[in-house]
RNA sequence: GGGAGCUUAGCUCAGUUGGUUCAGAGCACCUGCCUUACAAGCAGGGGGUCAUAGGUUCGAAUCCUAUAGCUCCCA
């Protein structure tokens, strides 16, 4: 046993570990009536992506969950799989295509979803094979994709069933258009931005008149679409305008002047330019007023035919120029101001979004949101933090339909055929027969609109979904709570007519020190494998859950991560000192009957209460209240307290049989600590495990027995004797340091007391480093000790000669302004009647008992001073 | 503009139904220790007007109101 290393090093254990338990298909989980399962479906990566921390965090979670369940005898299944996203992808494989210079337009659809493919192949799985390193316990045999057969099928399927529903309809709208990826997106898919601007002040000549109407505008290019001047039919100051007409500048087109309650007499000039086919709210009007919708962009936003022809193919912004240039020209540019706006963004294509008008497909949203608004205010889903319910709530009451189609390739292709001839629409899984006469629909769906079946269409057969669905717990970022989790929950209940999941965990957000969200541009993010591997996969993980509160962001920083490291060292050697000592011991599991002292029951009640801690801090999600909890029986309780106490027992000992018992107890008491940590350790613990007794091939402690909370084996008085022990000992040291006295010169004490058994004589004696202890009721206290006040228990320590006497004074004194007040406050609520009388007859019976308490230390106190003096 | 959350020690955060000295932990800091598991450690210590102002109550970090600052989401 002298091989184990004095400082732990996760390098040369974790992968060891991880290979052995995937050999071993320790995580496989298959259907078993006779087991109940506890399911979780893994947030799918996005195969474009890489290991951030966030998906540390998120999985590291999922991880802890499921080991706890599955060692506690469910049949846990965690699915792992990854994500097609649509656009991303898409936007990689061109941008890879087009290095060596191949575009995607000439190569036609098939090869470049061919590309796809491959692309997918190669680098799809970086984030999965990333996942390993963090020790997550999925299933992999069970590894999916989102565009697997039998998951695309079943996105075509629901298609169908929603279009033949009349959930799905076509139609020509206004939508957000993103014109880097040349597709629409959805209302979520768009981050605003709040930017500097202009407002832009032009003057519009009014036909057979010399007046101008001004109008302020944030997008003067789009002046070249307009199709009507607009004012708010109150607005005296534009009455006699109303049904005369505009000679549209540049355009050279004549439009009305047209009154509408819409506008705002407050903002700008009043009057109000329309654009019906780039802007929503205008889009609306023109509506109402049937005005004519001049699209003025092509799809990637550059100018179409529809403008004159000096301003023809040029770039949105670049229009803008020519155009407030122009108006200057033309004496007709009347002012510009400084203007804060929001700007819509693409979140994946990073630029500006479009207002745009086109022929897409949505979903009809009424219906579906209302059944997963009540699954999820009767509580048949429960959100942690809980708080997520009315940003939930909020976003369904005021849904609008989903537009769910993209003009990109990569993707699940819309299952809709358009006849050659008659233009009939066929929508059904399987393509028409007479496939030369029909066309497909050429777009593909929101990646969202095929991630939403996640948690029911991860199971390929039947009888799977019937038994692991609904699953148990989601743990994911809050940012994709409408993205994906409210979806989920529609197609839950809308396909299977049953919630998706019970529980939906909403992790922290990670940042950086100083508070800012990590990102690839800010550059502060650091990689989670470099992390791993100076650290240890444990470590990360404990440091992760240890810092992250519920619903509040994390500031993470690398050298946060040594809370984990040095964790893991201590738990490391306080197995090594087990371990060396056991060398030359045997084992001997029948040994116990004559070690047990109150120690050994102190040690088992503490670690019964720090279980049952943990079981209600894991059932309510605050997982890191339950690492704290964890963290200090380990180091506390375990360490401080129990080895050192075992140390008395082990070298004191001159019989073999109570040294062996005491390590043996000591060993099992260990083992019970590593099963409690292995959820959030699993590399260590599993380490551990197998060095403190040969196991057999193929066991684990990530599949043994939980312990299992026994309340039998909590003993109050255990506790209390030992806390009075802890007292004296502190005490005892608390001389020691403020007096200087050097850990390697023993003192003689005496114990002033009533109360204190032989058993726990030798423990002070060793904690405290003394040579010589005289305890009973009758003590008298030497001269010139140093001395310390305890509750039916008073410490000195003669130091006659060594002691500074000034010291010691400044010691009581200090002692004796605490206690007093506190006593003030004590006396303070005794003497108020109100108190007396309205408080609960407990509480004032507490502040009676305190009080005499305290008197009767600070009276003593108060003697011990006088004497020095 | 609407909503949610946060503000406690130098830093990061706990603090349950208001009641034990409830003002805590870790890190950082100071002092002493290479004490036979661990210096990634051990022992001891200093440090906070609980954002501000009111209110409720016998009693408030905790409940209510207002204000300020910060973060996020939605429009």
């Amino acid at each position: 046993m002298n091989d184990i290393p004095k400082a732990y090093n996760p390098n040369e254990v974790e992968d060891k570990w991880y290979k052995y338990w995937e050999d071993n298909d320790l995580f496989g989980s298959e259907v078993n009536s006779d087991k109940e399962p506890y399911t979780i479906v893994i947030p799918p990566p996005n195969i474009t992506g890489m290991l951030t921390m966030g998906h540390i965090l998120n999985n590291t979670i999922q991880d802890v969950y499921i080991r706890y369940k599955r060692m506690q005898g469910f049949n846990a299944l965690w699915v792992p799989g990854t994500d097609h996203a649509s656009i991303a992808t898409e936007t990689k494989v061109v941008k890879f295509l087009s290095d060596q210079g191949i575009n995607k337009d000439e190569i036609g659809r098939e090869e470049f979803l061919k590309h796809c493919h491959v692309w997918k192949e190669k680098y799809g799985g970086i984030i999965t094979k990333q996942l390993r390193k963090l020790g997550v316990s999925c299933d992999w045999k069970r590894e999916r994709f989102t565009m697997d057969d039998h998951y695309y099928k079943k996105v075509i399927e629901a298609f169908v069933e929603l279009y033949k529903e009349g959930l799905i309809y076509r139609g020509y709208r206004m939508v957000n258009w993103c014109p880097a990826s040349k597709s629409a997106i959805s209302d979520e898919e768009v981050i605003y931005k709040q930017s500097q601007g202009n407002l832009w002040y032009f003057k519009y000549p009014v036909k057979d008149s010399d007046k101008f109407i001004v109008v302020a505008t944030t997008r003067p290019e789009t002046m070249l679409g307009d199709t009507a001047v607009a004012v708010n039919p109150k607005d005296n100051r534009f009455k006699d305008l109303i049904g005369k007409t505009i000679l549209l500048p540049i355009a050279n087109r004549e439009i009305p002047i047209i009154a509408d309650d819409y506008v705002d007499m407050e903002f700008g000039t009043g009057a109000v330019k329309i654009t019906p086919a780039h802007d929503v709210n205008d889009y609306e009007i023109a509506q109402r007023h049937s005005l004519p919708m001049i699209n003025i962009f092509y799809p990637n936003a550059t100018t179409n035919t529809n403008v004159p022809a000096d301003y023809q193919n040029k770039d949105r912004y670049e229009v803008r120029k020519l155009v407030v240039a122009e108006f200057e020209k033309l004496g007709l540019l009347d002012k510009i101001e400084d203007y804060t706006n929001n700007v819509g963004y693409s979140e994946r294509g990073g630029v500006p979004i479009e207002p745009y008008l086109s022929e897409q497909w949505f979903l009809k949203m009424e219906e579906l949101s209302k059944s997963a608004l009540e699954v999820v205010k009767e509580g048949k889903i429960n959100f942690h933090p809980n708080h997520w319910v009315k940003t939930y709530e909020h976003w369904l009451e005021n849904i609008r339909d989903w537009c769910i189609s993209r003009q990109l390739w990569w993707g699940h292709r819309i299952p809709v055929w358009y006849h050659k001839e008659n233009g009939q629409v066929y929508c059904e899984v399987d393509p028409p027969e007479d496939i030369e006469n029909w066309n497909q629909d050429e777009d593909v769906l929101d990646t969202w609109a095929s991630s939403w079946l996640w948690a029911q269409d991860v199971f390929t057969s039947d009888e799977e979904q019937l038994y692991y669905y609904p699953t148990n717990l989601l743990v994911t970022a809050p940012d994709i709570i409408f993205f994906w989790v409210a979806r989920m929950i529609m197609a839950g209940m809308k396909f299977m007519k049953d919630v998706p999941f019970k529980d939906v965990y909403f992790t922290s957000v990670i940042r950086d020190t100083q508070g800012r969200k990590m990102s690839k541009s800010l550059g502060n993010s650091p990689d989670p494998l470099d992390v791993i591997s100076e650290y240890g996969a444990d470590a990360l993980r404990f440091t992760i859950n240890y810092i992250a509160p519920l619903g509040q962001d994390v500031l993470f920083s690398t050298e946060k991560t040594e809370i984990g490291r040095n964790f893991a060292n201590k738990i490391w050697n306080a197995g090594r000192f087990l371990l060396m000592n056991m060398e030359n011991i045997k084992l001997d599991n029948n040994a116990f009957n004559g070690s047990v002292d109150f120690v050994d029951e102190w040690i088992e009640s503490r670690f019964q209460n720090t279980l049952n801690q943990i079981n209600t801090a894991l059932d309510k999600f605050e997982i890191n209240n339950a690492s704290k909890i964890i963290y200090s029986y380990v180091w506390n309780d375990f360490c401080d307290w129990y080895v050192e106490l075992t140390k008395n027992r082990i070298y004191s000992s001159e019989e073999e049989e109570i040294k062996s018992a005491v390590l043996t107890r000591a060993i099992i008491q260990f083992e019970k600590m590593l099963q409690l940590v292995h959820p959030f350790m699993p590399f260590i613990t599993e380490e551990l495990w197998n060095r403190t007794r040969t196991r057999e091939e193929g066991s684990s402690i990530s599949v043994s027995h939980f312990p299992v909370f026994d309340k039998q084996k909590t003993n109050e008085s255990a506790e209390n004797k030992m806390m009075i022990l802890q007292d004296i000992i502190s005490g005892i040291r608390n001389i020691r340091g403020e007096m200087n006295i050097p850990p390697s010169k023993k003192i003689k004490t005496l114990l002033k007391t009533e109360t204190l058994e032989d058993d726990q004589i030798n423990y002070i004696k060793s904690l405290a480093k003394i040579e010589t202890l005289e305890f009973g009721k009758n003590i008298e206290k030497p001269k010139g000790s140093a001395s310390v006040v305890l509750k039916g228990c008073e410490i000195y320590v003669p130091l006659e000669g060594i002691i500074d006497l000034n010291i010691e004074k400044e010691r009581l004194t200090k002692e004796i302004t605490r206690l007093e007040g506190a006593l003030i406050g004590v006396d303070k609520k005794l003497t108020n009647e109100r108190f007396v009388n309205n408080a609960p007859a407990d509480v004032v019976e507490k502040e009676k008992t305190k009080k005499a308490d305290w008197e009767n230390s600070l009276a003593k106190l108060k003697t011990l001073l006088n004497d020095l003096s």
